[in-house]
This record gives C-alpha cells, sequence and structure tokens, in this order.
RNA sequence: GGGCCUCUAGCUCAUCUGGUAGAGCAACGGACUUUUAAUCCGUAGGUGCUGGGUUCGAGCCCCAGGGGGCCCA
C-alpha cells in the first residue's frame, strides 16, 4: 500500500473539505479536563451534575443516524461514547462531524448524561479534529489478528488490542518493582559501557562494530554487565546494579530475543546465600502485585511464589532425573552416559558443557515450581568462586520457574591467581572449537589484584520475568518491536 | 540448519476435483434524532508473496526463492 492507495487519497481528500470549513487538521494542542479513565471513576456525580468535560482521544467508531449520531472516543486506558445532536453542536459542527472518521485523533467539550439505553455518554457541544488520520484502521470487531503485521506494524497492534497495551504497562511495573526492592535494600543504580573492547560476564557470540575515530578499533556490544559491576565493586562502592540491554549473537526463538533487558546487581560482604534470599524477596514482591495468595498462572501451571524456592543441587538434580551420578565421572564417561540419553556430543564439548547439555535436556523442563539449582561444576562457572566444601564445585545458583532459568547468581570470584587460571582455561577452550568460550580481560584481573571484596553477584533475566507475570508464552510478545528480518 | 503450517481487497476470512475471485467490516453516494458489531438501498475496490514451469486454461498442480508461525536440532 502506497501513498497512492485509494482508501489513502479518500481520507487525503477530505483534508480538503475540512479546510473548506476552516478547519486546522493538525493543530497543536488541546487542554483535556479528566482522562478517560477519571471519568469512569468519578462516572455518578459526573452524570449527576450534567458536568461539562473535555475529552480527547482516537475516534474507534461511529454510528450515525440522520441528524444525530454516536461515536467511542479511546484513549491510553479509557473509553467513552459520545452523542452528537445537530441541534446542539450546530449545523456547521455536524457536518464536520460526518467528516470525521474511525482513526481520527479529536477533542470535545460537552456535558456528561446518559441516554436512553442506559449508557453513560458526553453530550457534545464542541468538537474539533486534533489529527486526521490518513490510513484505515483493522476491522473494529475481528481487530488485527496477524501476527507479523502485529510485530512489525507494533502501533497498529497498540491501538487496536487493548491487552498489548496492559501487557507493556505491566512490563514497566515490573521493571519498577524490581528497581524498588533493589534501592529499598541501597545498591546504587550505575550506568555502564554498551560498547567495549573485551567482551565477557557470559557465554555468548557477541556482536562487532568498528569506531572509526579510534583507528577503526574493534568494539563488541556487550553479552553482559558483570565485568564492569565487579570493576565498580573494587572502585569501593558497596551495592551497585543496572538494569540494561545486552546483545547476544545467537538464534531467535521462543525465548531468545538479540537485544533483551538483564538486571545484574553486586553487594560486597554477601555470597550466593544472601543473594538467594534477595531473589526470593523479588518474586514474593511480584507475586503480591500480580497473583493470587502469592500464585500465579502460567500456562497450565499454578505456581507458588509465596514460599521459598526449592534448594537443591546440580549434580543431585542430574541423578534424580538420569540416575546417574556424574559427580566424579571425566569427561569420556561422561560423554559416554550423554550418548546413552540420546545426546550428540562432539570433540569441541568440554565435561562441563557435556554436563550442561544433559541438565537443559532431561532437568530444566520438570523444574516447574520455584527452585535454586545450586553448586554447578566449576568448567562451567568461569568467574564464580569455588564451593567452600568441594573445590570442583563453584557457589552458584540459578533460579528456575515454570521450565526455564530467569538468573544466574553466584559468590564472586575474587582470587586474581584463581581467576586467571580460569580465563586461561576458557582459552584452551576456545581454541579447542567452542566459538562461546571467553576472552582474557587483562585489566579486570588488574582490577582484582586491588582487592575486591568478598561479593555476591545475581543477573536476572527482565523479558523472562515479564513473561512469567503477564502469562506470555513467547518474548516477541514482551518486546514491544521483536527483532525480525528486515523486509526488502 | 531440518520438518510441518501459512501468505487471496485496508482488516477478518471464503473460493469442491484446474475453467478466469466472493462475503462481512472499513471506504464512497443516499435514507434515518437513542445507537452501541446500528439498520436499509446503491457504488467502487484484487500484483491471489515473488519468479519460473506444466496446461487450451493456474489462486489451486510442479520447481526455486522470500516473509511469518509452530516444533525439532
Amino acid at each position: 500500500m502506497d501513498a497512492q492507495h485509494r482508501l489513502i487519497q479518500d481520507r487525503m481528500a477530505k483534508i480538503a473539505r475540512y479546510e473548506e470549513f476552516g478547519v486546522e487538521v493538525y493543530p497543536r494542542r488541546f487542554d483535556r479536563s479528566h482522562r478517560l479513565v477519571e471519568v469512569r471513576q468519578e462516572e455518578e456525580s459526573l452524570v449527576a451534575a450534567e458536568a461539562t468535560v473535555r475529552l480527547a482521544g482516537r475516534l474507534v467508531s461511529k454510528r450515525r443516524h440522520g441528524k444525530m449520531g454516536f461515536a467511542d472516543l479511546e484513549d491510553q486506558d479509557g473509553r467513552l461514547q459520545l452523542w452528537l445532536r445537530k441541534d446542539v453542536v450546530g449545523d456547521e459542527a455536524y457536518e464536520i462531524f460526518k467528516l470525521m472518521e474511525v482513526g481520527d485523533v479529536i477533542g470535545v467539550e460537552g456535558s456528561m448524561c446518559r441516554t436512553q439505553k442506559g449508557e453513560t455518554s458526553c453530550l457534545v457541544q464542541h468538537l474539533q479534529l486534533l489529527t486526521k488520520s490518513l490510513r484505515p484502521l483493522p476491522e473494529k470487531w475481528h481487530g488485527l489478528k496477524d501476527k507479523e503485521a502485529r510485530y512489525r506494524q507494533r502501533y497498529v497492534d497498540l491501538i487496536m488490542n487493548r491487552e498489548v497495551r496492559e501487557t507493556f504497562e505491566k512490563r514497566a511495573r515490573i521493571l519498577q518493582i524490581v528497581r524498588d526492592v533493589l534501592l529499598e535494600e541501597r545498591f546504587l543504580e550505575v550506568e555502564t559501557p554498551v560498547l567495549q573492547p573485551v567482551y565477557g560476564g557470559a557465554t555468548a557470540r557477541p556482536f562487532t562494530t568498528v569506531h572509526h575515530a579510534l583507528g577503526d578499533a574493534t568494539l563488541y556490544l556487550r553479552i553482559a554487565d558483570e565485568l564492569y559491576l565487579k570493576r565498580l565493586i573494587v572502585g569501593g562502592f558497596d551495592r551497585v546494579f543496572e538494569i540494561a540491554k545486552d546483545f547476544r549473537n545467537e538464534g531467535i526463538d521462543r525465548t531468545h530475543n538479540p537485544e533483551f533487558t538483564m538486571m545484574e546487581c553486586y553487594a560486597a560482604y554477601w555470597d550466593y546465600n544472601d543473594m538467594m534470599e534477595l531473589v526470593e524477596q523479588i518474586l514474593r514482591r511480584l507475586a503480591e502485585e500480580f497473583g493470587e495468595d502469592g500464585k500465579i498462572r502460567y500456562g497450565e501451571h499454578l505456581i507458588d511464589l509465596s514460599e521459598g524456592f526449592r534448594r537443591v543441587t546440580f549434580l543431585d538434580l542430574l541423578r534424580e532425573h538420569t540416575g546417574t551420578d556424574f559427580r566424579d565421572l571425566d569427561r569420556s564417561a561422561t560423554a559416554s552416559r550423554a550418548e546413552e540419553l540420546g545426546l550428540e556430543v562432539d570433540d569441541s564439548m568440554g565435561r562441563g558443557k557435556i554436563l550442561d547439555e544433559i541438565f537443559s535436556e532431561k532437568v530444566e523442563p520438570h523444574l516447574i515450581q520455584p527452585t535454586f539449582v545450586c553448586d554447578h561444576p566449576v568448567e562451567l562457572s568461569p568467574l564464580a568462586k569455588r564451593h567452600r566444601d568441594d573445590p570442583e564445585l563453584v557457589e552458584r545458583f540459578e533460579p528456575f520457574i515454570a521450565g526455564f532459568e530467569v538468573g544466574n547468581s553466584f559468590t564472586e570470584l575474587n582470587d586474581p591467581r584463581d581467576q586467571r587460571a580460569r580465563f586461561e582455561e576458557q582459552l584452551r577452550l576456545k581454541e579447542a572449537g567452542d566459538e562461546e568460550a571467553q576472552d582474557l580481560d587483562e585489566d579486570f584481573l588488574r582490577a582484582l589484584e586491588y582487592g575486591m571484596p568478598p561479593t555476591g553477584g545475581l543477573g536476572m533475566g527482565m523479558d523472562r520475568l515479564v513473561m512469567l507475570f503477564t502469562d506470555s508464552h513467547s518474548i516477541r510478545d514482551v518486546l514491544l518491536f521483536p527483532q525480525l528480518r528486515p523486509q526488502e
């Protein structure tokens, strides 16, 4: 549909007819007395007083009957019927009303009343076009259903589907609650670089870009905030957090978008047990706000967030769901057991990666009720401190709800000698063909050498949290503009 | 990357085994002073995702490509 389309031409032609009446089709401002939701809240008294109100919004339907007519006005969170009478607004204004069509943004002044059928309405005395709409909206009854159109033209989706608007209002409230809890716990909100000369803090492929003024230096879009936030703990901030976009150059599916929103926080003198309490606190607050009796519905599951999370170790869960104790199995024994379980293993995969694959396949789908998966093998966690009771494990946990991981946390590794050794192990994995293995960050090691206090750290995927609390089953439904292939 | 489904008017959808595309809403003209999916009469509106092929004839069959969705890796 281009600018020459007949439906657009029809609408353009109306502009000329408006101008015959001296009507400005794109005026600058309008004073509202009430939002439509406020009209609803004060409905009884406004109607009883026949109060005069000034309202604005988008015209979403129109029913004309000769010398009078009705129309529905909609704004962000409300809707109200307008009642137009030629004998009330006058001949010229009534002609202007006849020119108005669904999609136009208008402002009215009128008195609150009820119609014969009992519908609360605004009997319009004055009306004004505020913005002429040039494209026809989708049909009022079936709305806009085509998924591609809804994602590509989200603005139309938002106009037509109220529940979409509500999802994104809820998203904003969820992020605000997370922020509130952190601020109450005296975390300082900070901002760290998106463009980084060395990427790290997670296992993922980065996006690459070039800075021209720095001699065409290669920069990476961050895959995590972790290494910068820990530098700030070294610098003397006790508790810091950041809520921001991370970027990972990976496939797109129901739970992955190339850019997504992450909350990371770090607290000096905490360990991962303290972080478990913080996660429980955040989830409990969200469940109080959005659930019933601390329970939320996600698809077929009723999830109880009122109690604490089940705490169970990574290896115990593997044993529970595969019958195998992997504690003392070496790489080749682990690999052959994985193949018995129906997984494909190749030479680039270290023991940790194989265990991770088995876990994803055999355990994760069963983690419906809130669970902290604790104490992962050291190979999987190059930035976490070794477990106080077992040097082959780290002090780490991942909260799982409804079968997906909503976060990752550990007692942070602050021994620069061990951190260097772990980075070097990552480099070996990278040379063996693991594209996701991390690079050695010399400046980060330098920071640790100044001394980072004992620290607990946590990352939580905000998009997945929003999915959970809005009962959304695709990340696209909680992102206003999900990534799609470019058209043309 | 693989499998399945899908793409027809602005929107939502039809079109039997291949015979030349139709409805509702929206639009346009008209009637109508209590409708709320208003109603009634009339009019107009199509690159059937794109490109090839088979055929007298393709929205439909075949091939290639593109977008989207779901499942799997």
